[in-house]
DNA sequence: CCAATTGGCACTAATCTAGAGCTAATCGAA
DNA sequence: TTCGATTAGCTCTAGATTAGTGCCAATTGG
């Protein structure tokens, strides 16, 4: 399954409200501290989860928390500095695209059998990578300019990716 | 979960040793047939799975089989012509990496109650594609090059994608 | 006929996800 | 101080998906 989780959405769709509300702001204050509820009522997601994707992003760092009335959440960091990639991997954890995905050395506690002479355990990884630094490259700020021309994210990625075999 | 099912794995084990048979073959005979249980011997993989995989694949188009005695499984096609992006479409189904994804004007029996404000629709739909793109550009023979160094694959994507916003 | 193989269907168990419930700790304001 | 709003932490249930097995029909070569 390629697919995200509904956290990873509940909780990008959080981060880029944020962003957004973090550009509108003056250069006075910080950032507005916007509340889980808030967040809730603009969007007809379960309140509850979207409070649980906010709580893990604040612990890896993602968003900063206040707590107590008046309180809520605001970006860490300026949303250029926020890559997609670390909120995939604090939502959901790295994505490994195959069971053998993290496990060099250390934790070999269930590893796949096939491992010793699977043959596709090596370009599966290249490919991950690949996909891992796609992620890392896409910010926080580019998925919240929704409305401009939907090539200009993956301009090079398309025409770039075949150079080695390909149909060609 | 950014992960590939079980069954696409074995799916694509056996590509690639069928596509390593099809590559010893003389250029008399089309290209050798190996059965299910062949495969299964030489990987430690459920046969069954293993079987399953391989006649979904053969429903899209991807190997041929011959039943009866000696019978089995071939590529339908060189190895430089199939995509990866078309072995994971017939072994998991379209990759959507959200639940909103292939649904635009026909089936919107379950469509998210978010989607009429969702702020990342568009950017992860746009993200989905590129993914996509990625995957099609992808052929089977480049993933029987296991030997080669790992940065061929990707030589152009990690440096590419970020030519929009991004940290610089 | 017989053995080997693919093809098709149904079923169970494990794993993961989505969502809700409850309580404590913190903070601002009355 | 008292109260309400909010984050933080934990457990629990139901649903969906995956992983794997079982059984039998159809096909083909010996
Ligand atoms: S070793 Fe091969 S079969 Fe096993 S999890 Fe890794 S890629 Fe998949
Ligand atoms: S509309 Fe938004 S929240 Fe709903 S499935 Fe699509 S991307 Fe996810």
């Amino acid at each position: 399954m390629l697919k995200l989780t509904k956290r990873t959405e509940y909780g990008l769709i959080a981060l880029v409200h944020l962003a957004d509300q973090a550009t509108l702001a003056p250069a006075g204050e910080p950032v507005p501290v916007v509340s889980a509820r808030a967040i809730g009522d603009l969007f007809p997601v379960p309140r509850r989860l979207l409070a649980e994707a906010l709580k893990q992003l604040q612990q890896d760092g993602i968003v900063n928390s206040t707590r107590g009335a008046h309180g809520g959440y605001r970006l860490s960091r300026a949303a250029t500095e926020i890559s997609l990639g670390e909120v995939i991997s604090s939502l959901e954890g790295e994505p490994s695209l195959t069971s053998c995905a993290g496990l060099g050395a250390a934790g070999s506690n269930h590893s796949c059998e096939v491992e010793p002479v699977c043959p596709i355990r090596s370009p599966l990884a290249r490919l991950r990578t690949g996909i891992w630094t796609l992620f890392e490259g896409i910010t926080l700020q580019s998925l919240t300019d929704r409305a401009i021309d939907p090539n200009a994210l993956f301009a090079g990625v398309a025409e770039e990716n075949d150079g080695f075999s390909a149909t060609g």
